[in-house]
DNA sequence: GTTTGTAAGTAAGTGTTACTCACCTTATTA
DNA sequence: TAATAAGGTGAGTAACACTTACTTACAAAC
């Protein structure tokens, strides 16, 4: 994991071979498939560690927060600065691991599901609350907020342009809670 | 393309050999080489005609609709309904297409890029006739709602989970003009 | 102190698959 | 009619993920 996460560092995944691993951590290839299923395990374990990581972060900074609005502010702002701090990874993450169905069985999308559930939770209470509209449909809500973190990371990752954290996440802020109309 | 059109009914990119494109269409599979640079490049040109037909009937649609909201909402939902009418295609769109450099160089991103420009534009028109607010950056609005369309099909296409068009698009319209706040 | 079981590690494959290349055949045009 | 290009072929090749049969290290159990 070591020597993947190394190479992660140069090169995107579908160059990186088995034999680099191999070569880079000083085994045999043949020792990696006695840890790993396969090439695309060895990815889902590395981006669990890192996800971990994240949601660590995630909880003992919206724990600090009162209100359902500032925590969700809160996740937003720490999901851009996670992506903006590892880019590598969260190229990655955006277009090369989705594209394989066993990604979603994996551990690494056990943490992606939590993360969303957290999520769920504080829209949840927003309603309950009556800082939220009670109209509101909390998966759409909570849609509108991943797919706007994501999306708004995309093209600055891709084309490794900088991204500004703070304007980017107080207008998704802007615009999720008080709308664009004017 | 035919052909390839034709598998990719069945399963994902990553699955479909060479061998079988030809196979099926009747052809070998050095003459593939011949009119695609690989087969990615094959994968680009389908997409693009898929783009081109959707791009025209977004315009068609927009042109009937009076305010820049409406224009907006409009797109919303014509966006919403081609990921729905065209799963396969647009799993593929999603999960397979954006993991490769070489598609941001693709005559397909071409049209993703006029369709975003459509967007923007009609942005900076809601602004300047007041419809929109002042102070909203037009890039940003345009990610949270290509990010919204975008991860609000994510999960139904994954998991073929069938996709409530007229909730959906009424919802992001919703969230994203009028604010989720009470 | 020897046996035994298992985990750690290796070297040499194998099968699949995207892609190439030298060559043939049919149409077009000067 | 000859030249040229476009359409098409089939046998190959290189790369690479993954396998397998085998060896070594090293405990604990008897």
């Amino acid at each position: 994991m070591k020597s993947f996460s190394e190479l992660m560092q140069e090169k995107d995944f579908n160059s990186i071979t088995t034999a680099e691993i191999a070569r880079n951590g000083s085994v045999t290839e043949g020792l990696i498939y006695k840890y790993f299923k396969d090439k695309k395990d060895l990815l889902y374990q590395v981006l669990n560690e890192h996800f971990t990581a994240f949601q660590a972060r995630v909880e003992t900074r919206i724990a600090m927060e009162e209100s359902s609005i500032s925590k969700l502010e809160v996740i937003i702002f720490t999901s851009l600065e996670s992506y903006a701090e590892n880019r590598l990874l969260s190229k990655m993450l955006m277009l090369e691991v989705r594209n394989s169905l066993a990604f979603f069985n994996s551990c690494a999308y056990g943490m992606v599901r939590k993360y969303a559930a957290t999520i769920l939770e504080i829209i949840q209470q927003g309603i309950a609350s009556g800082e939220l509209k009670p109209e509101t449909d909390p998966y759409l809500l909570r849609k509108v907020i991943l797919g706007a973190i994501e999306h708004a990371c995309l093209g600055e990752i891709i084309f490794a342009r900088e991204l500004d954290i703070d304007h980017t996440s107080s207008g998704i802020s802007e615009i999720v809670f008080n709308g664009a109309r004017a």
